[in-house]
DNA sequence: TGTACATCAGTGAACGCGCGTTCACTGATGTAC
DNA sequence: TGTACATCAGTGAACGCGCGTTCACTGATGTAC
């Protein structure tokens, strides 16, 4: 054996993380193979020896953020526990975070790459469904509706999924609309706004909420 | 005088009609010149005596629907009447909207390019956060907030338009989110929790709010 | 009225460029004998 | 131990293609005289 076992496994998963940078900050289109290949510290021929196309990587791309168990590439140097009681304000918190809406590289393809997913075949958008499922997963797991069955929306299991999916909604519609505004004041306020409302669906606590929107104001989170 | 007056505004109307329907539907980058122009019965060479590139004509193709005082290129087909009072309900009925969701080509450009405008220059961002105002702006008009005073959200100025910013946020999110999912009934499913929260965001009736999930899953709206 | 000319929206061939993809080759390493 | 060979990850030149953009040209119409 010329190459060490794994070898080919640990180039692959280079070439897969330069491409998950670019396409996040570029968009599928306006990245090349040689672009990807060069991020990876190789060179463009070596490319289909272990991808088919490029549209083969942009699937394995997509799919990673979901076979990522820990979900650390959407929210790096975000701490989120996901064996904590309190995950869902914790994901509420870091999804809506200034670090989110900056490091555009790392961020969490539904924020990226929305629209170039909504034009893109069955993988992708598999892909795609999964992490939102994902998010919707462990929102409504952590969902305080005590106190509030009496309004219909979050009294039965159907409620909880639905209120759960619309602040999974919120928080990646929020974060989206964000980076696409130019004024970055308005931006914030945005994302504060977002993040109070998500607060109030989940039913968690208020202090919590106040205690975001002055991290969002100066920049803490 | 050889063409008739106007004959020249007619026609950059055409263009930017035929670019609007291709942007929403495959993107800025995979479209053609040659395809727009075709699109307004037109050959490429015509073009650069109406734009000076395709960029500038990408930020113009953003900025028509600002401009368009009555939102038509939004929600063809769906009747919103502006000055009625319970347009807030109206509006969110008809963004959350199958039809909406079906009708790429005419869709609103939030919902259509969000990712594509991130990674565009001021221009396009511009004509974006435009468009995201009027839709708070709409949205603020007829928020209900009598009775819901006291939780604190909705109870100032700046609680109501941190809520019609949250309630429109919902509703791009939502319907960006469920043009990106492989499956339909989830789509489906996405779009009536998110229409349901948006109701009772903006303090509109359970009835309304009723009507809208029935509307939603027999295909009518 | 008729002829020559001016205007200008629109045409389509052509250019240069970058991209996705292919493929003959390199060169470092392990193996056979 | 030494030599010839096999393996295969990675290289980089080349191909074909489509795109954005340019430009000399066309042809329909109005105007001058």
């Amino acid at each position: 054996m010329v190459y060490a076992a794994g070898h080919r496994d640990e180039v692959k998963g280079k070439i897969v993380q330069s491409a998950r940078r670019l396409f996040n900050r570029h968009g599928f289109d306006n990245v090349s193979v040689d672009q990807i290949m060069a991020g990876a510290g190789l060179t463009r021929g070596g490319f289909y020896s272990y991808f088919e196309s490029k549209s083969d990587l942009y699937a394995e791309v997509l799919g990673c953020f979901f076979t990522d168990p820990e979900w650390k590439s959407c929210w790096e140097g975000v701490e989120v526990d996901l064996a904590s009681t309190d995950v869902g304000p914790q994901v509420v918190r870091a999804y809506l975070s200034r670090q989110h809406f900056e490091d555009v590289e790392n961020s969490c393809p539904m924020v990226a790459l929305p629209s170039d997913v909504s034009r893109s075949g069955e993988r992708a958008k598999c892909a795609f469904e999964a992490v939102f499922k994902a998010m919707v997963s462990v929102l409504e797991r952590s969902l305080v509706t005590d106190g509030r069955t009496s309004d219909g929306l979050a009294g039965n299991g159907r409620g909880r999924h639905a209120v759960a999916q619309a602040t999974a909604a919120l928080c990646v519609g929020g974060m989206v609309v964000a980076r696409a505004m130019e004024n970055r004041a308005i931006a914030d306020e945005l994302r504060t706004a977002c993040m109070d409302v998500a607060f109030e669906l989940g039913g968690w606590t208020r202090q919590e909420s106040a205690k975001n929107r002055r991290a969002v104001s100066t920049g803490a989170v």
